[in-house]
DNA sequence: AACTAACACAACCGCGGAGTC
DNA sequence: CGACTCCGCGGTTGTGTTAGT
């Protein structure tokens, strides 16, 4: 007998998650943590499986979160780590406060691999290509090597975009200002909504609150980090970041 | 302006390990 | 001890965006 799907995917969404999605998860494990991911789409009334909750939170929504390009610096510290370590995303990134394993992996093959290789460097061995010519099969595996991808030729191509991002986090004043109150506006209205919704939840701090109403009782000693963590992220303008362009609008007690 | 290619990163898939019964 | 469940990890794919023509 082969294993069972972690889910029944019958009926399940899949693909890119909706603002709404995103509220409902954030709600649901600001107020009760996460004991066990295969409930929480469950409770937190999501079609979507415990998996896909999961990797939402780690890698995109967790309050602590590092937003923002890595740095050369960082690129740097990665180089030596996978040296070490290899392909042990998660113990790379245990060393880098903020930054996911996902987010760390995307980097290494789309920048540093090809970083690597134009300073003519084995990315699997970290020696100069000539001493590793035994990997060059595995390396020519490299995506672009694959016959669609070209090899920047010059340095400056390799962090058009990085330079770009930094452009773009210089926001306008306005811009920010803009944002921190469209986001203030939005907490103000799940605040409202939670009171309204949940009667039976503790609501003893003046942190914005997402409760569904159906709280469980073990994760209360998990709720009070949550909450201190949540309100360490609506003042940080880098998780403002993370809704890039996204303005609360209408009524938002709706969605729950 | 329209189309295409390249890029970046979010999300999915399948496997292995740990824990439980 | 084996069957089963769940979680976490790494590899891979899908999708949206940007740059180039």
């Amino acid at each position: 007998m082969g294993r069972q799907p972690c889910c029944e995917k019958i009926g399940l969404k899949r693909g890119p998650w909706s603002i709404e999605e995103d509220y409902k998860l954030m709600n649901f494990i600001i107020n009760n943590g996460t004991q066990c991911w295969r409930m929480v789409p469950k409770h937190a009334g999501l079609l979507r499986c415990g998996k896909s909750c999961r990797l939402r939170w780690i890698n995109y929504l967790r309050p602590d979160l590092k937003r923002g390009p890595l740095s050369e610096v960082e690129e740097d510290q990665i180089i030596q780590l996978h040296a070490r370590l290899g392909n042990r995303w998660s113990k790379i990134a245990e060393h880098f406060p903020g930054r996911t394993d996902n987010e760390i992996k995307n980097h290494w093959n789309t920048r540093i691999k090809r970083r690597l290789t134009l300073l003519g460097l084995d990315p699997f061995t970290h020696k100069p290509l000539e001493q590793s010519a035994e990997h060059a099969t595995k390396s020519e595996q490299t995506s672009y090597s694959n016959g669609d991808d070209k090899e920047p030729q010059v340095e400056s191509e390799l962090y058009p975009v990085a330079e770009k991002n930094h452009e773009e986090i210089a926001l306008d004043t306005n811009d920010t200002v803009n944002l921190f109150q469209s986001y203030e506006m939005l907490w103000e209205n799940l605040s409202m909504d939670s009171k309204v919704h949940s009667e039976t939840s503790s609501s003893n701090n003046n942190s914005p609150s997402f409760s569904t109403g159906d709280s469980n009782s073990h994760a209360i000693c998990e709720n009070s980090f949550m909450h201190e963590a949540s309100q360490n992220w609506i003042h940080s303008v880098d998780s403002f970041l993370l809704w890039d362009g996204f303005r609360p609008q209408g009524d938002l007690s709706t969605w729950f």
